[in-house]
DNA sequence: TTGAAAGCGCTAACAT
DNA sequence: ATGTTAGCGCTTTCAA
């Protein structure tokens, strides 16, 4: 034991995953890292399995089926202990191709994925945009449009749905004119929505509400470029918090970050998983976070 | 061969790395993944090293020195086969702790590591920020204040050094009273230096050149709080785009990114290391981006 | 309590 | 061209 103190030695990696049939390494598959969300989620579940000397090894989906399969396959072929992976609601059925998925920890976040059973993680979408919904109205908002994500994207289809959901409740029929889908990867999809849906509902909207911070970004591009004063002519919020939340003008309302509590949620799930036990909890836990208002609305 | 084929075989990972001596890991140590920047590289890094089946395991250094020391000794346990590392400039001459860390392939970008010799990739800062100087300059602004990074950072303080050289060979002497120094990886210290030098220095500043592009959103806060109009009461331009650029009201001034250089020159790099090659280059490639002229200036 | 040995799955060197 | 085998560094079992 001194001896080992001394030089320092480290048992090498490769022989001991061997010999014990554990590579101490987990799979984050993920789209993209380009706009701090995943990121934030990547941070935590490095610091929560770093404790556990664990390694995570990292892999872009490249944001479609094909990309998926491909880093799925990529991970497990590197035998990690675990995954956890963030679909984009591109085709499912197609995980056929990767038996040994079946038998390895798996954690989703973020999106369901048809046709891949695992545990998941997820943000409660239709609560969060009920409550954002919910806010608008009571401040007096009555021709509240809704800019949104591609459906077959759960998350995206679940916040329209919250939408739906609390202009029902308040005797208001959702109509289709004030809804739009757009690319909610990039703030131009924000932006052009915003600028169609204005320039055609002309002075029929009162309120405008974004299914994730790119969209609400564009539309703040949309809205300054025509002259339009917020909250006066348009109540806007959106549903996560934009990383520059704090620069922009008015400050828009939004939920709470969740980044952190997915993250680790994830992080022990997963670890629980790999360890063998049953996980007390459902096979798909909500996250829930709260209305952060701000000036725009 | 057939067999293989039908049963879809893969070589065991750990069992091939015992024997052949080799990971196809690479570490990737650093400090945050929250604003993109570092996000983008991690892609692109990680987009050239899959094909040729490497993983790339990443790991965060928590921005202080122990927090690196740490973050590299936990890449070297794995036994990856190489690193690329961006080091926070804190504290200096710690490395020796890691005597496997000297045989390693090794890449740094974004910042100088003192005590730590190996490959680096990093921005031209010097050249960058005397281009936007200088179009402040041509523009017309003679009273530019300076906002940047902590000096412990070699790209914050090579930022401050092209900002002084461009104002030397326009014959001005730089005054330390227009410096400030921020912690540039949130946007509030952008806010906070901003606000200060303009409450001090009131009517004497023309211009604001930002060290990095959170700085320059807590600027933009800061200025929009004051009523003040870019280009006409401030010009104003910032070193580094922000991934939200499009939505800003002025878009900003600033320079190209080079995520996508940096990283595929370090992932070059870093397997030429590893495959024992003697890289053309120096042993410090710098990269240049050009200027982005914007309503902001 | 301490020591010896088998074997994890693969590759490379060697023998046929 | 094909088949056989030693051994990478570790853990675990079994023996002294």
């Amino acid at each position: 034991m001194e001896v080992v103190r001394k030089h320092a030695f480290t048992p090498q990696w490769a022989a001991q995953s061997l010999r014990i049939r554990r590579t101490h390494t987990i799979g984050f598959a993920v789209p993209n890292l380009t706009n701090g969300f995943f990121g934030q989620i990547a941070m935590t579940i490095d610091a929560h399995f770093r404790q556990a000397r664990y390694g995570t090894l990292i892999c872009f989906t490249a944001k479609d089926y094909r990309g998926e399969v491909e880093s799925l396959r990529s991970l497990l072929s590197k035998d990690v202990d675990g995954i956890i992976f963030a679909p984009s609601g591109c085709g499912g059925g197609h995980f056929q191709d990767l038996p040994q998925l079946a038998e390895k920890p798996l954690v989703l976040i973020d999106n369901h994925c048809e046709g891949l059973d695992g545990w998941y993680v997820l943000h409660d979408n239709c609560y969060g945009m009920k409550l954002l919904a919910d806010h608008l109205l009571e401040r007096g908002s009555r021709r509240i449009a809704f800019v949104g994500g591609p459906l077959q994207e759960s998350s995206a289809a679940e916040r329209l749905e919250g939408y739906r959901q609390a202009l029902r409740a308040h005797g208001l029929e959702p109509e289709e004119a004030m809804i739009r889908v757009a690319d909610w990867d990039q703030v131009n999809g924000g932006y052009q929505a915003t600028t169609d849906l204005l320039s055609q509902q002309r002075g029929r909207v009162d309120a405008v509400l974004y299914g994730n911070s790119q969209l609400l970004l564009g539309g703040y591009k949309a809205i300054h470029g025509l002259g339009l004063r917020m909250p006066a002519d348009l109540a806007v919020a959106g549903f996560d918090p934009p990383y520059v939340i704090d620069s922009l003008v008015p400050r828009p309302t939004s939920l709470g970050k969740v980044e952190e509590e997915i993250g680790l949620t994830a992080a022990r799930l997963l670890q629980e998983l790999i360890a063998g036990g049953k996980p007390a909890s459902g096979r798909e836990i909500r996250i829930r976070s709260d209305l952060l208002i701000g000036g725009s609305s």
